[in-house]
DNA sequence: ACCGGAGCCTGTTAGC
DNA sequence: TGCTAACAGGCTCCGG
């Protein structure tokens, strides 16, 4: 489900109640869902452990603990996390506790069960194979044209590679592309330099949107609280198969590519 | 090195 | 209505 502007969204609200608050105990019941230790060794690493900051790299949480390792989460596609009272029952998706010092639980509930969470000590050894940021400044349209050098997959498949630009999701490739008027079915290495500079202008602006908005709730996702972003009020192509396009008089179309089901208007996408 | 497909899971929706 | 197949915001592994 959560692409970067979800996982931002879940990180910006997950500061207030969870930085400066320590962690006392672990529960599990999908031990799957733990990557790096078992349930046991977990619980000692990081009990009695304070929560100094929540930052996000990718689609990753990342928790940074006193003790000077990364409590690392990935929500894949249904995981979500909110902080509860103990007494609001526990849903029977929820397959991880946190328990904190104030008596509140960090709750980790997700469907699929395809969510993980990890705990690292060193986080650039952890990330070294992400591709860049793309919302940081040093994400310039030369990088961009760097990362996508010699490809030849088609675009739509490009932009879901998390080693060539890390953080973009099925919905914000499509609403890039759209954006940026290039065909998914394209391969990288047709890019023209207008290509390049309105693609890099057209992914900033679609993350840059989906934050603003809170993330995009069309199936599972919502924010910590359970609210809803509002995103998925504002997608161009997403999910908008046979609606008319918002710049011409055309039908958006989908089409499955490389088995991600892929959205764009052939008229403005080339 | 690069690339595509299977697999991981459960629930919902589309199609007969 | 009721069954079955397809589908779902992701990523890792494995073979070609």
């Amino acid at each position: 489900m959560p692409e970067l502007p979800e996982v931002e969204t879940t990180v910006r609200a997950l500061r207030e109640p969870v930085v400066g608050r320590t962690i006392i105990d672990v529960w599990n019941d999908w031990p799957r869902l733990i990557v790096t230790h078992d349930l046991d060794e977990l619980k000692y690493q990081i009990h009695n452990q304070t929560v100094q900051a929540i930052s996000r790299r990718a689609k990753y949480l990342v928790f940074h603990l006193t003790n000077g390792e990364h409590l690392i989460i990935h929500l894949k596609m249904s995981g979500h996390l909110s902080v509860v009272a103990p007494e609001i029952p526990r849903h029977k998706h929820v397959h991880t506790i946190f328990h904190l010092d104030n008596g509140k639980e960090l709750r980790f509930k997700d469907m699929r069960k395809f969510g993980r969470v990890y705990l690292v000590k060193n986080t650039d050894e952890f990330f070294q194979k992400l591709g860049p940021e793309p919302l940081e400044d040093s994400f310039t349209v030369d990088l961009l044209k760097e990362r996508l050098k010699g490809r030849r997959r088609i675009m739509k498949t490009t932009l879901l590679d998390q080693h060539i630009i890390a953080g973009i999701g099925n919905i914000y490739a499509d609403e890039a592309l759209f954006y940026a008027g290039i065909h998914p079915e394209r391969g990288a290495d047709e890019l023209t330099e207008e290509d390049f500079v309105k693609l890099h202008a057209a992914i900033k602006k679609v993350l840059n949107l989906g934050i603003a908005r809170e993330g995009a709730s069309i199936d599972l996702y919502a924010k910590p609280d359970g609210t809803r972003g509002e995103m998925q009020n504002a997608v161009a192509v997403f999910r908008r198969t046979g609606q008319l396009c918002r710049q011409c008089e055309q039908y958006i179309q989908r089409k499955k590519l490389n088995g991600r089901s892929t959205h764009f208007c052939p008229t403005c996408q080339r």
